[in-house]
DNA sequence: GCTCCACATGGGAGCGCTCCCAAGCGTGCT
DNA sequence: AGCACGCTTGGGAGCGCTCCCATGTGGAGC
């Protein structure tokens, strides 16, 4: 309608420059009144700050963003198809924790796939090109250039899960992970302590350091065992319910006295399961079964379920700290970070 | 470390300027190479793009939002505690939609929750201060002023769901909406069907326009019955499965006759079916539950649920395509779209 | 009464980009 | 051969803000 493109409602928007004059005073003082305060007179102050909510002044942030070179938002990216983003819990609660810590530091929260590669690209647009003053990357499979890539271009990243090779070592980049190794442990030795002998493992996808890890500590209580670790006592997930389903039905293929299961997260261990169930064995009875997660909002489901638990939010939380200390330029007391896990024992072990 | 404020990986991030001097060009011809690439010699076109990537360039966009007046980002706003935000599915498949169709145009999605009075002045402070071209809002609660606010500062709204009173007059505003009214209409006509003469209903929040549709047209149908619609047929939920659950044990126990039950969502449909189970109830065959939304990846799950499909996922990316031909300045052919809904018929009726 | 300093203020410079306009240049027409 | 037009090009202006520095003003100290 109205006009053709300066989609304002109308009238200007109001300056700084306007705000002042309406003031009396200079557009410096006028800055430094509605920021900080330092060096203004009370009567300053005031005016200035009368005249703001008369004109209804709001800060143009673009300008603020290219004069401080800051745009006071970072980037959430998950290396995942947009369906498993919108549905796995795991990722709703990274982002419920990474969101909580932003807001309290009034940083907007862009929200983004990076599958692609044009996904990638932009992810590299965005951040270069300053909207971005950070990013949080978590689910990275394989050896992902992105996040290296990103921490060159002089953006501060974080990595949900662990880092490997090379990437440790670059100053713009830190991380913060579960210790899934210790954690993995527990829930197996937990297994072996309630008597089980013969116990499977469905992990992760192994080209990520989390899938890795997690079957590492399945394995080194494992072999331990009479007998032993062998290859067929594992099947590789990829998180799903539909992959813990199957898993579960080789893994009883294969080994039909199994009697424990320790799946590397807790919508696996559901769908394990439903599987054991319809095959005929009990749970806990027959065969227990420990997950990992332990995310929020789960607890009522029921059969409780013996789990892992790593505190996610707190994790989501720690990430943005850790990002916002990194864009502030502070001095990190770690680089990378590795929180502690709980098992938490419940009904199916 | 290196340097203490100045975040950069160390050297000067090239700007068009350096582009320009590389190329042997002036700033303008290598932005209009750089862009458009109108009115410039292949010459001069190539000679920038080598220089361009020889540097490294990344535009600076917040250089570029000042004088445009844009920043390409819009916000997903939910009037919710982050808890519901980031579990309810409903949600997380409306920014599925959102997310694909932004991302289809080069836009960021920033997402943001506005519950608290501080939460919503955030919201208006970001819109009002341009670095978000426009605002998407789920889950409106009563006369909620927040959506006019930001209208009237110039910012394109989009609601997802109805407008009812005098914001529905506002030019800057548009919403998308399913056909609640005739979606509820045709979930207890299809229970009537069924030969069902006692059905209840538990509803959605009733500050929420969606709440007190579905309850219309559920009323519309059931006051036709012998029996009519009394009170005590409705229970008000609040969308989640402990109150589907609660909801249908207040109907059983009002009238141990039930044999049908409409529910405003999928996931109180999901409570009310174990509610019913544990009281003894077969289903379908004492008593028939129909549901609402029918979101992707809930298929799967058993007993099928019979539901009325509203299809989120293209709402969310026509909430995007709308409110992005709102920030173009593009005429609407509507402004307040209703999308049509289908009756799913599985297992629970 | 004069100097000195702390504090308050105004306004220029500049962030990196896009837009606009004037100037340059080659071609096709009369 | 001369003129006009169209395509390219360079560079100034300006988006709204923050920083910095020079200037102004008052009171404390000698």
């Amino acid at each position: 309608m109205e006009d053709s493109r300066a989609a304002d409602g109308g009238r200007q928007r109001p300056t700084l420059e306007m705000v002042a004059a309406e003031a009396g005073v200079s557009r410096g003082t006028a800055s430094r009144a509605l920021n900080g305060g330092h060096n203004v007179s009370r009567r300053a102050m005031e005016a200035v700050q009368a005249a703001a909510t008369r004109l209804g002044y709001r800060p143009n942030l673009a300008a603020r963003s290219l004069v401080l070179g800051r745009s006071g938002s970072i980037g959430l990216v998950v290396s995942e198809s947009d369906e498993r983003l919108f549905s796995d819990p795991y990722f709703a609660t990274v982002a419920r924790g990474v969101h909580a810590e932003l807001m309290a530091h009034d940083v907007q929260l862009v929200l983004a796939l990076a599958q692609t590669p044009a996904e990638r690209e932009r992810m590299l647009r965005w951040s270069a090109g300053r909207p971005l003053d950070g990013v949080i990357i978590i689910s990275v499979h394989g050896a992902d250039p992105l996040p290296g890539a990103i921490a060159t271009e002089g953006v501060p990243v974080v990595i949900g899960g662990a880092v490997e090779g090379p990437d440790r070592d670059i100053p713009g980049l830190a991380s913060v992970d579960a210790d899934n190794l210790t954690g993995a442990r527990s829930a197996v030795e937990h297994l072996v302590s309630r008597g089980r002998t013969r116990i499977g493992h469905i992990s992760g996808p192994l080209d990520m350091v989390v899938g890795r890890d997690r079957l590492e500590g399945w394995r080194s209580v494992v072999s331990g065992l009479p007998g032993g670790a062998p290859q067929t006592l594992t099947v590789e997930g990829d998180f799903t319910e539909a992959a813990g389903a199957e898993g579960a039905r080789r893994l009883l293929a294969a080994h039909p006295d199994l009697d424990g299961v320790f799946t590397a997260n807790d919508v696996m261990a559901r769908g394990a399961l439903s599987a054991l169930q319809q095959a005929g064995r009990r749970v806990p009875q027959d065969v227990a079964v420990v997950g990992f997660d332990d995310l929020p909002g789960t607890e009522g489901i029921s059969p409780g379920l013996t789990t892992v638990r790593q505190p996610v939010i707190e994790m989501g939380r720690q990430m943005a700290r850790t990002l916002l200390a990194m864009v502030e330029g502070l001095p990190l007391a770690e680089r990378h970070t590795v929180v502690p896990t709980t098992l938490v024992v419940r009904e199916t072990s």
